[in-house]
RNA sequence: GGAGAGGUCGCAUAGUGGAUUAGUGCACCGGUCUCGAAAACCGGAGUGGGUUUACGCCCACCGUGGGUUCGAAUCCCACCCUCUCCGCCA
C-alpha cells in the first residue's frame, strides 16, 4: 500500500510510475474525490462529537447541582445530535472504506533504478556465473532421469492427489531433504540469518498484510472453514506478518530470517504452462530469506540477500544468471525484484529459481509494522524484503539435470554429500540405498 | 468437546457509570546536583485521524465488533486470544 498523504501530494507522480507497469490506472480517477470526501465527512463528524462531549459534561453538572429540568432539556438536544452523528459517521466509514480500497489496489511505485519495458522481454540481465555443462550426449530431463532412477513417481502422485503432485522415493527424497538441510545450514552459519519454522496456514489479515489478498486471492488454497484460513503460498507470508502490528526497535535491524516450509498455490490460470514435472506444483518445498531493514539500507540489503540466495548455487556448481525484473514484470507489491535463473540444459534455457524482492514500505503500511529510531523519535514504517533461498524443488530438478551422466546416473555435488551420508552419486535402484 | 480465570500506555499494575485530561512503579528522554557517574530530586513523554504557515485546537483508541446511556475501561450481547483443570489426541 502507497502513503496515503504521498499519493494525495503527488497523483501526477504516481500515474507515471504506474503507467510504467503498463497498467492504465482509473483508480487514481476517482481517489482525489474520495479522499476530499472523507475528511469533509470527518471534519464535520468531529465537530459534532466536540459539541456532544461538551453536551454531556454540562448535564453532569447540572444533574450535580439539582436542576433537573435544565439537564433534561439538554439531553433532547444531545439526542438530536445523535442522529446526526450516526448518519455522518455511515458515511465516514463509507468514505474511508472507499479510499482504503482505491489505496490498496494501487501496484507499488518501482523503484529509479528498474529498467522501465512492457513485460519480461525489457528485463536486464545483470550478470552470470558458471558456465553451461558440456554432456557429450543428449541431455535429459529431470522426469526421464528421476523415472529411470526411481527416485520420482508423478502418475502415482496423480493418483493420490491430482495433477501438479510429486512423490520422491529413496534418493530422491533424502535429496529434498539434504538441499532443505544445506541451505538452512548456509544461511544460518554464514549469513547470520535466523532459522524460524512458522505455520504453514494463515489468517486473511495476514495475506493481505503481504498484498497477496484481496487481489490474487484466486492463486491460494482456502480451507473449507469458517474461521478463514488459507495454506501459505510462501513462507514470506508467515514470516513477514511475524511483527505485524508491533513497533520495533531500531536496533533489532536489520532482522533476518530464513525459514522452510511447503508452499500451496492453486495455479488457477497456469493450465497449459510447465505441465511437465515438478517444474509448477500445487506444493513444493522453498527456504525462503526475510528481511525487515532500515529504510536507508533495503537496497543494500537486496544486494546482500540476492548475493545470499546466488550462493546456494555456486556451492553447488550450477550455472545461473541474474536478472532485474522490468517495469512490466514487477510483481503488484515490488519495488525492485531480481530473479535468479539457474540453467536447465534438458530446456536449453535459464529458469526462475529464486526471486528477490524490495517491498519498500509497502507491505509494511499494510501490515502496519513500525520501528522507533533511538531517543523516542516518531515511529517508522520498516522496508520488508524477501527472496528465495531457494525453491527446493527447482533446486532437486537443476541437480539432476545438471550432474547427469551418459548412463543416467546423477553425481551429487560435493557440498551435498555431507548431507547424504556421503553419498557421491545416485544410481539407478538398487545401487543404493 | 466441557468447566473456570483473564486481556488497561514499551513492561508491570490501579481503576465497577461523571473529579479520568486513564493513576502509579519500572524502563525511556531532558534538567538540577557531580570532576564524571550512580543515587536523589524536578520536568517530559502513547497511537492514529482532522485542522492550522506555525504555536496549537479538535476527534477516536483500555483484545475486536455491536448495544444500553446525556455520559462506558467500567453495564449488556457476540466473537477473538491467553492461562488453569477435565476429556480426547500426534
Amino acid at each position: 500500500m502507497l502513503d496515503l498523504n504521498y499519493v494525495r501530494d503527488n497523483l501526477d507522480a504516481v500515474r507515471a510510475a504506474l503507467e510504467k507497469r503498463g497498467m492504465a490506472m482509473t483508480a487514481l480517477d476517482d481517489f482525489a474525490a474520495a479522499d476530499a470526501e472523507r475528511r469533509g465527512v470527518i471534519a464535520e463528524s468531529d465537530q459534532l462529537n466536540s459539541e456532544r462531549n461538551a453536551a454531556s459534561r454540562e448535564i453532569g453538572a447540572l444533574m450535580k447541582d439539582g436542576k433537573r429540568e435544565e439537564a433534561d432539556a439538554r439531553r433532547k438536544q444531545v439526542n438530536e445530535l445523535k442522529e446526526r452523528i450516526a448518519q455522518l459517521d455511515a458515511a465516514r466509514d463509507e468514505a474511508e472504506k472507499r479510499v482504503r480500497e482505491l489505496l490498496s489496489t494501487l501496484p507499488n511505485i518501482p523503484h529509479e533504478s528498474v529498467p522501465v519495458g512492457k513485460d519480461e522481454s525489457a528485463n536486464q540481465e545483470i550478470r552470470r556465473w558458471g558456465t553451461k555443462p558440456e554432456f557429450g550426449f543428449e541431455p535429459k530431463d529431470h522426469v526421464d532421469l528421476g523415472n529411470a532412477l526411481g527416485i520420482l513417481d508423478l502418475e502415482r502422485a496423480a493418483k493420490i492427489a491430482g495433477a501438479r503432485f510429486a512423490i520422491l522415493n529413496g534418493a530422491g527424497a533424502r535429496l529434498e531433504r539434504a538441499l532443505v538441510d544445506f541451505m538452512l545450514d548456509l544461511h544460518t552459519r554464514e549469513h547470520g540469518y535466523t532459522e524460524t519454522l512458522p505455520p504453514f496456514i494463515v489468517n486473511r489479515d495476514s495475506l493481505f498484510g503481504t498484498a497477496q489478498l484481496p487481489k490474487f486471492e484466486q492463486e491460494l488454497f482456502k480451507l473449507e472453514d469458517e474461521r478463514g484460513f488459507y495454506l501459505i503460498p510462501t513462507a514470506e507470508v508467515p514470516v513477514t506478518n511475524y511483527h505485524r502490528e508491533e513497533i520495533l526497535d531500531a536496533s533489532q535491524l536489520p532482522m533476518k530470517w530464513a525459514a522452510y516450509t511447503p508452499c500451496f498455490r492453486s495455479e488457477a490460470g497456469s493450465y497449459g504452462k510447465d505441465t511437465r514435472g515438478l517444474i509448477r506444483q500445487h506444493q513444493f518445498e522453498k527456504v525462503e530469506l526475510v528481511k525487515y531493514s532500515l529504510p536507508e539500507n533495503s537496497y543494500d540489503e537486496l544486494e546482500a540477500l540476492t548475493r545470499d540466495a546466488e550462493k546456494v548455487l555456486q556451492l553447488l556448481g550450477i550455472h545461473y544468471r541474474v536478472v532485474a525484473l522490468s517495469t512490466g514484470d514487477l510483481g503488484f507489491g515490488n519495488a525492485k525484484t531480481y530473479d535468479i535463473e539457474v540453467w536447465l540444459p534438458s530446456q536449453n534455457a535459464f529458469r526462475e529459481i529464486s526471486s528477490c524482492s524490495n517491498y519498500e514500505a509497502f507491505q509494511a503500511r499494510r501490515a502496519n509494522i513500525r520501528f522507533r529510531r533511538a531517543g523516542g523519535a516518531k515511529p517508522e514504517f520498516v522496508h520488508t524484503l524477501n527472496g528465495s533461498g531457494l525453491a527446493v524443488g527447482r533446486t532437486w530438478i537443476a541437480v539432476l539435470e545438471n550432474f547427469q551422466q551418459k548412463d543416467g546416473s546423477v553425481v551429487v555435488p560435493e557440498a551435498l554429500r555431507p548431507y547424504l551420508n556421503g553419498l557421491e552419486v545416485i544410481e539407478p535402484d538398487g545401487k543404493q540405498k
